[in-house]
DNA sequence: ATGGAATGGGCTAGACTTCGATCCATGCAA
DNA sequence: TTGCATGGATCGAAGTCTAGCCCATTCCAT
């Protein structure tokens, strides 16, 4: 049994307690931006009830997200759990997206493989509603100004065209390449090509109505690839 | 913040015991026949060890697994937990496949999207040692006789071309794929088109050995997609 | 036969986690 | 000032996981 996967089966588990499992999820709604910078969480009360945890355990929770910058708490009638800007010293950030710049081209490679096939499935099966919504975020990205409020809508219509591919792997997977991608990323506060974005969904967008997945793939392929042509010019521009 | 995945921020979590990590994590193994029938698992007291976890929550694990009919435990000096021969009703099965077809071929594209940006990134990064890797699994492919052994070869090439792809992101999509894929369709038993699934692999470690993504990834393409002609085949089969 | 060795099985005490409930502290708005 | 919705803190009960010990079964060498 010389597997090359064989140590999969005997290497230690990481059994997670309850409240790191809650933490994960947190984390994943705030990098994915559906919780954005100034939202706040529902009431504790109501928001370990959803979870289906205990307050104690959210609370655990929440501490750990503070600790690691990305909500404040407040206390009193209007307080509550808000979900903080997050700011990292640029440079050093770079530096450590430079060092990492192996990595990040395997998840972009992952991304766009999947993206692409995304869009391929989802030119024959999406609803006209989901088109709607499509169209929605694109509108949305038109009047957004800051990184926090593009990347909403970003992930939104990205999330949204893997929603219509109906495959619960590829969605998963094409949420899992925006974390590793974009978090770390968008805290550079690059400039915005923000019309370069919106014509490329735009043509997506097209390509998906009329139902054509080739030519759907080929626009999402096309976007992905000066997506992260772009990003690579602004992890290797000179430290200013 | 009307998100397409805004559900994602409110639902139910699950928080699993112990014991369901440790059943995910061992018929993960036995799906990906990284444990074959016939195979044993280490001594209940070095197994617990090596997965962190105690002997009773081991025990809790192989319990289900048991239940679900996939190993066996026998005590002595010879005895242990053997994996099981899955066998089911063909007929039902197949019942089963038809019904969820289109599921199924929403994993098999997305198989092929992953499997393919993964030869391609490995015919650049692939060291001599995974290359001799992926040739013993062909040779062990060439002798085998049972569904079992042929899908063992089978993942341990295909896993080991995802290794080779340096890509976490990769080799966790394939493996989701392959068990999605054949844990019911392994059960057919079909005839195995072994000779053209060898004669597969040896193409693709060809084009992997000339380091020419383009040609090793179309070479995986062609690969995959004659498979889920195949599969479709005996799926689709009238019922004997 | 018999005893040794290796296996899984069972049990228990204790540590740790999680929960629900209750009460406290804060700060805004009427 | 008062009302009240918010987070903060604490406690006991219940549940989970562990470590350690001994038992039962099986095979095998003696």
């Amino acid at each position: 049994m010389q597997h090359v996967a064989m140590d999969a089966a005997t290497s230690r588990l990481d059994i997670p307690p309850a409240y790191e499992v809650v933490v994960d999820r947190l984390r994943r709604t705030i990098l994915l931006s559906i919780y954005r910078p100034g939202d706040k969480f529902p009431p504790e009360r109501v928001h370990a009830e959803q979870l289906g945890v205990s307050r104690v355990t959210l609370r655990e929770a929440i501490r750990v997200l503070e600790g690691e910058g990305l909500v404040e708490t407040r206390r009193g009638a209007t307080g509550g759990v808000t979900v903080l800007d997050r700011r990292v010293s640029v440079d050093a950030l770079r530096r450590r997206l430079r060092d990492s710049l192996g990595e990040l081209e395997g998840v972009s490679d992952f991304r766009l493989a999947n993206e692409r096939c995304a869009a391929e499935r989802a030119a024959t099966r999406i609803t006209r509603e989901q088109l709607e919504g499509l169209e929605a975020s694109i509108n949305a990205m038109r009047d957004c100004e800051s990184v926090a409020e593009f990347r909403a809508a970003d992930s939104s219509f990205h999330i949204g065209v893997a929603q219509a591919a109906d495959c619960a792997l590829l969605r998963r997977a094409v949420e899992d390449a925006r974390i590793e991608l974009f978090t770390y990323l968008d805290a550079l506060d690059y400039e915005l090509a923000l019309p370069t974005t919106i014509s490329a969904h735009r043509r997506i967008l097209a390509a998906l109505r009329t139902g054509d997945p080739k030519r759907a793939g080929r626009a999402m392929g096309r976007h992905l690839t000066t997506t992260w042509a772009e990003a690579l010019a602004v992890i290797e521009e000179p430290a200013g």
